[in-house]
DNA sequence: AGCACGCCGACT
DNA sequence: GTCGGCGTGCTC
């Protein structure tokens, strides 16, 4: 093949690929997928080959400096994937490229690897998509186990992610009773370390990788199955740019290189309950031997005046669960003390100055804090407009509850628990929990498990809440040996009633109509236009032109929605403004949309970001 | 992204 | 005059 000249892309935010004229010296060791050392604007960098021409309309071309990698980093169907990425999420082929790659090979870092010379001539093996459906979590292993059994022994290999590194030790476990070689990758591994991983698997040496998030990229050759565990769960979708949802990578690796697909999920998303219905997958439901006591508890009855955060019916759960030598978790997703303080005087409100949030009292640092950054102060004493006035706290964060029960109950060991707490304290009678308690499910037993305040689940300003809020009690129920105890003031809702029937075709259908209705996934796709920058009004001027340069350029059966502050107007010192677009597939969204929005982002410096599928 | 180039305001 | 702010364009 003629090497002289080669196209490379780059991990910048420009499309390309770049031509570059290959030395004589190189020609006979460079190939497409190898990451190369040049000039680009000036600047020495690293690009990745993506194919060879014979001549080049571009008048002087710099040279290709030397080959970082013996072998392609990036085998011809990933490169492909790659390709298909960028589009989807519309960022460039470059940076599509260096998220497939682990982080240490931005860097101009020589690569030396073993391909694997064993790669067996791959057995067919039929292309699937299962959804298990597994409504009480301990019998889903055995199927999962038989599952990779299979592929192992068609001389195949798996994928199997997970939605946080914490769980990666319990699947470690279970694979044990396979014993196949596994291999751990993680993002939040030291980056040498993660580069030895990934050696290591792209030499063929694991029949199972198991990881987070980004192991969906893992660079597995025959690969017979991507296994995505706790399927519903929020951290498959990447918050920073580019915003990829794992899923749709899994989608993607399946559709290319056939390997078939394990959603595992005691509360699958409504999107892939809808997609297994759709495109007929194999659905497999395991029913619970038991199922716990759920006692939901109005409190537009019992608590009408707001007393206590702790309703009469669930202080006598406790006293029971407590009599009875039980342990009680009592469940509120919010950390801290209080969360609003304010002066009784003037009305004025402690708020974070970077993010215009209330800020929340930490009772045990003594300090108020910004739940969004890092922003830490002192409680001020007074209030700085009113001399002499006292400052007031009120709402009800986890410490205040904590407060609350060791009023309540002076003889039991109470203790709480939230992300920053190292160990689960197995040996108190009553803990106070956030939402990390859901990763020690199965781990200790939980007699009694009381939801404080459900309502907070669903205010969130997210078409998805009433999705996690049906999860979240599914979870907690299985959780709780004896009972799940919900407070609400929303006894009739229709997350609540469904877990509480056990009518999981129901919750869906009713959820799925509601997306229906107002246009949500998955009968429609989003695709959010993010725009940020530290001066409101300009902001919000450019999120006004945006808008109108998209409306007026928007074909048929596209909406696009006006600029809208975000959940959080001020974020980090920054205003930020969104502008959805919907439409019936995101390829048409973004036909469109992506010119409209380079041609914009062009001639302003304000920061705009697209998020595919939010 | 990161950098050069160019066009306007305020300063020794 | 000219120093430097940002707004715009370009990268083989």
């Amino acid at each position: 093949m003629n090497k002289r000249i080669a196209q490379v892309i780059v991990g910048l935010p420009v499309e390309g690929p770049f031509d570059y004229s290959v030395g004589k010296s190189l020609r006979d060791r460079i190939a497409v997928g190898q990451r190369v050392r040049m000039v680009f604007n000036r600047r020495p960098s690293i690009g990745v080959v993506v194919r060879f021409q014979k001549n080049s309309p571009f008048k002087p071309l710099n040279p290709v400096l030397s080959i970082l990698d013996d072998y392609p980093s990036l085998d011809e169907k990933a490169l492909k994937l790659t390709r298909a990425f960028g589009r989807y999420y519309g960022c460039s082929w470059g940076e599509a490229a260096q998220t497939w790659l682990p982080t240490a090979l931005r860097k101009a870092k020589e690569l030396q690897w073993t391909p694997c010379g064993e790669d067996k001539a791959e057995a067919p093996l039929g292309k699937k998509v299962i959804l298990l459906h597994d409504k009480s979590p301990d019998k889903r292993w055995p199927f999962i186990l038989e599952t990779i059994r299979k592929v192992w022994e068609a001389k195949r290999r798996v994928i199997f992610l997970v939605p946080e590194a914490s769980l990666i030790e319990s699947v470690l476990q279970r694979l044990k009773e396979v014993s196949c070689p596994v291999i751990v990758l993680d993002k939040k591994m030291r980056s040498s370390r993660e580069l030895e991983q990934w050696i290591k698997v792209k030499e063929g040496r694991a029949t199972v990788v198991v990881g987070t998030r980004s192991a969906v990229f893992a660079p597995v050759s025959s690969l017979g199955l991507i296994v995505i565990y706790e399927e519903e769960h929020a951290a498959y979708k990447q918050e920073q740019s580019p915003h990829y949802r794992a899923q749709t990578i899994a989608q993607m690796r399946s559709q290319s290189e056939g390997c078939s697909l394990l959603y595992v999920s005691s509360a699958p998303s409504a999107e892939t309950w809808h997609k297994a219905k759709k495109e007929r997958w194999t659905k497999i439901t395991y029913e619970p031997d038991r199922l716990s006591e759920m006692q939901p508890v109005d409190m537009t009855n019992y608590n009408p005046q707001r007393t206590s955060i702790l309703s009469f019916p669930l202080q006598s759960a406790i006293q029971e669960t407590l009599t009875a030598q039980g342990k009680v978790v009592l469940f509120m997703n919010r950390k801290g003390f209080s969360t609003q303080t304010r002066c009784p005087q003037c009305g004025w409100t402690l708020k974070c100055p970077r993010c215009d949030v209330n800020l929340t009292y930490l009772y045990v640092s003594k300090r108020m804090v910004c739940r969004h950054c890092s922003f830490k102060t002192e409680l001020p004493g007074f209030c700085p407009h009113c001399p002499g006035s006292y400052l007031r706290s009120s709402g009800t964060g986890i410490e205040k509850l904590e407060s609350e029960a060791a009023r309540l109950y002076p003889h039991a060991r109470i203790s709480r628990y939230d992300r920053q707490t190292a160990e689960f304290p197995r040996e108190a009678d009553v803990v106070i929990a956030t939402q990390a308690v859901l990763k020690g499910q199965g781990a200790f037993p939980v007699d009694l498990m009381a939801v404080v305040n459900f309502d907070a689940e669903l205010h969130h300003m997210d078409f998805r809440s009433a999705q996690k809020a049906f999860a979240l009690l599914v979870h907690l129920r299985q959780f709780a040996v004896r009972k799940l105890l919900v407070q609400t003031r929303m006894i009739d809702n229709y997350c609540l009633r469904a877990v509480l029937k056990g009518d999981f075709d129901g919750f869906y259908r009713k959820e799925l109509k509601f997306r229906q209705e107002l246009g949500f996934p998955p009968y429609k796709h989003l695709a959010a236009v993010g725009l940020r920058g530290s001066d409101e009004e300009r902001v919000f001027e450019q999120a006004k032109d945006l808008y109108a340069r998209l409306e007026k350029r928007k074909p048929q059966g596209i909406d696009v929605l006006d600029p809208h502050p975000d959940v959080n107007p001020k974020l980090r010192d920054k205003y930020r403004f969104t502008i959805l677009l919907k439409g019936l597939s995101v390829k048409d969204i973004l036909a469109y949309a992506t010119p409209v929005i380079k041609d914009f982002k062009r001639r302003h410096s304000t920061l705009i970001t697209l998020n595919v599928d939010p």
